[in-house]
DNA sequence: CTCATACCTGTCATATGTGACAGCTTATAA
DNA sequence: TTATAAGCTGTCACATATGACAGGTATGAG
């Protein structure tokens, strides 16, 4: 893909408005590669025992119903690739080598097949605050036949999914925005993040000359806010929705 | 760059078991692309107020110096772009429009320029537990002579960044090696993470189907494993460092 | 069999957190 | 002026956490 090609893509994705603007500029880069079909999914730490998920599916329908009645989120090598790696993954390194004694494995990659996905690429996509997503590229070639034409598109897909992925989150979502939708004080965060250092309100009123009754206050406020339970919570929520951050 | 060539740096750099090793490799790559200096910088929060940083640096050592004796990280906008985005970003949308105003930035790239550093590309990196990096390369040329150039360059030079950041991350490192050389139990981990969702001991106990009581001893042993001083703190040492992760 | 580890449980004293009571100053916008 | 928000402080009662005491079973490795 030439250069200028890949800008005008990047263009379209970052004036898009709509998750279907989106979609459409996905679908079109896609077949511009010679892929069939494409998926993108993220997950968003807004609980890690709840989190959320966003899904802008190119795949065939009935292949993204059996996927999910069988739950193949959970034992997908390549979505296990994609939470503990940054770089892409060719589907071929699991049917072939890795998995060959796996029979749930193998079972699932011989179903995509039957349903038209028979090699394909994904990319990783990690964000600020844990945030972790994936963008697949599939075609119905066989290995042998695909593998160049895969490795070609190596480098411009993974910048490509980076572009997606920021204009899924440009998009206002009302499921996510009422848990976000509010801001801490200066010094609600400052509190908190000393909090997470593991101090107490009394070692945080010395960090911060004030007293420990008013850091109590502080925290408290922040806990309301969040519309959480208690310290260690809002701890959790506070970093996982990137109320606080590392400081330099 | 030709497909060929751009495999053969990956696998260099997966096969790398030193800083220095995967210098060198950069150092190829960066003129190869016909940059003149590389930076390879990653802040790993394994602390909010103190985090970790590990840099590999192309850079004269006199900018370098001068760079951080001004703490100039605090103000660089090409820093706080990669902080808060996963896609590229050319140092000449700066120097041209953004920061025409603000004179301790111009000042940053008019001093960048006298020491060769006069256009460059940086990529993000972002990895797992709100890990995260950045990879630039610069040139001397100006802008209008290098635009072409660096954008050509655009697709590659993100994915190599990815490549890096693995390889570093593959290096074992003595300094973080303490910090995270043990492990938690399935019970301590479990503890932990409904913890993180603000229960109490006594509801995680229920959750569990175990005494109060168990909860805290696995609780108390997880906060002396991780080596910090209560809840808040182990909660947010263990989802930086990874210990427990968003559920599916 | 012994050792190490994970896992489990109890009591007690003290520290800290949490929620509700009540009230203050300062700055800024309507 | 009034209203609003941020920031600040205090006390009391009760809930929960923390640390130290002491003890149990089950499992696998050597």
């Amino acid at each position: 893909m030439d250069n200028y090609r890949l800008f005008e893509y990047i263009s379209q994705l970052n004036t898009a408005n709509t998750y279907n603007q989106i979609k459409q500029v996905c679908t079109t880069f896609c077949q511009h590669l010679g892929f069939d079909y494409f998926i993108y999914g993220s997950r968003i730490p807004t609980s890690l025992v709840n989190p959320s998920y966003i899904v802008l599916s190119g795949y065939p329908e009935e292949w993204r119903n059996h996927y999910v009645e069988q739950e193949y989120l959970l034992i997908d090598p390549t979505v296990s690739h994609c939470m503990e790696h940054i770089t892409p993954v060719l589907w071929e390194q699991f049917t072939k080598t890795t998995c060959k004694h796996d029979k749930t494995i193998n079972k699932l990659f011989y179903e995509a097949d039957d349903y038209g996905l028979c090699n394909g690429i994904s990319y990783p996509i990690h964000s600020i605050h844990g945030e972790a997503a994936m963008f697949s590229l599939t075609t119905s070639l066989a290995n042998k036949k695909s593998r160049a034409h895969i490795q070609s598109t190596f480098a411009v897909g993974q910048l490509f999914a980076s572009y997606v992925h920021e204009a899924m989150k440009r998009i206002p979502d009302n499921s996510l925005l009422a848990k976000t939708n509010f801001y801490l004080t200066k010094r609600e965060k400052e509190c908190l993040l000393w909090t997470t250092e593991g101090k107490t309100s009394w070692e945080v009123s010395q960090i911060l000359s004030i007293s420990e009754r008013t850091v109590v206050f502080h925290i408290n406020n922040a806990i309301k806010k969040l519309n959480v339970s208690n310290k260690q919570h809002a701890v959790a929520r506070a970093i996982s929705l990137g109320h606080i951050t590392p400081q330099f």
